[in-house]
DNA sequence: GTCTATACTGAGATAGAC
DNA sequence: GTCTATCTCAGTATAGAC
């Protein structure tokens, strides 16, 4: 076949965000895609290499999206003051406008990270993106003392990944165009009040 | 042997704090444990159920102590207004205080989230108090219309789950005692900005 | 009731022929 | 580049000894 590769990657895609990474088996994709099972190890090496490039090639655009995002909000604030909201709108909106054209691959993102495979693949395709992204952030909450932010960092970091993969139980299965906008502006009025909140008082709380 | 079980199941907890769940097959429990493979299929079932049982007997006395320190909130508000803070602390303590005793217990809580495994197991052995403290919550919330407030649970429990089991990586591998208290104070006063956040305004972000 | 020995099925990986 | 055959290692199931 000529494009063998191609399908795998097609293929794999499809079941990945169907049944999950862990819960589709190479023996299932070879079957779907009608090629060999030495085929995967020999144009990927192994079953997690073949997930690496098929996020890569979704993650690339997204994060060429948000770089030139980013890069219009800090134009706009010029020498002024950044705000929380727009930064955060900025990384957020991208993954939005993926999720409206192509919802398998929120299902997928979703999938992956319920099976805990997130944390490795956003070190390997969104580190470069995210380190500036901090850097906004930083600027837009310059009274924030440096561990503090830090923290409340990971506090943002927790929520969108359970977000932007998964809905309270009442939204049911819908899903329709708009939807995820929504929810993402929801997602940052939260996160702003969050990274403006007061600084935590040491509040006692015994446990008997 | 006498206690079969109890040294399947403390072996079992202390690999899958080490390594996690997926990566410790039954045939290392069996061999530190120093028992026989079918022992764990008599004794539990499978596996998963193995996990069930080890989680329960950690779980019960932290749900326990929820509840008593929500009740005692809920008495002390009377008839008056109920702060988000101090429903947040009345359920984050005990995992704190949890985390002071048995560091143990929080490492395989992290890296049954790293591995996808909490939400199942959240749903069957915290259900309970969860049920009790979204009641109290909405309550601390009576303005906050109900659509919004599902969703603010839902960034929540993100934030939670990924602050419960990991830290960022400046906090170093300390853990000392004591650290998990502050952790849940930063905690708890981002959540409150957030939850107190005024409502999201549709805001246009358009992406070329 | 408890536990042991052993076999079964399906996973990902690999060596080597073509 | 591709395919066959095979390897190792999972979790699981069962028959039968004590």
């Amino acid at each position: 076949m000529i494009d063998t590769k191609q399908r795998i990657l097609d293929t794999a895609e499809r079941l990945f965000a169907e049944h999950g990474y862990d819960a589709t088996s190479l023996r299932q994709i070879i079957a779907e895609a009608e090629v060999n099972l030495a085929a995967i190890h020999y144009h990927f090496g192994s079953k997690e290499e073949l997930l690496d490039e098929l996020i890569l090639r979704k993650a690339e655009p997204v994060n060429e999206q948000r770089i030139a995002l980013l890069e219009r909000v800090v134009a706009q604030a010029g020498m002024g003051p950044l705000a929380v909201e727009k930064v955060l709108e900025a990384f957020m909106a991208p993954m939005s406008a993926t999720a409206d054209q192509n919802p398998q691959f929120v299902r997928l993102m979703g999938r992956l990270h319920a099976e805990g495979r997130l944390p490795a693949l956003i070190e390997r395709h969104f580190q470069p993106v995210i380190v500036r992204f901090r850097a906004a952030m930083q600027r837009a909450l310059p009274e924030l003392p440096e561990q503090e932010f830090l923290w409340r960092l990971h506090f943002m970091i927790g929520a969108m990944a359970h977000t932007m993969c998964g809905a309270p139980d009442f939204t049911g299965v819908s899903g329709g165009r708009g939807d995820f906008q929504s929810r993402i502006e929801r997602l940052v009025a939260f996160l702003s009040g969050g990274f403006r909140a007061p600084l935590p008082q040491a509040v006692e709380v015994e446990v008997k």
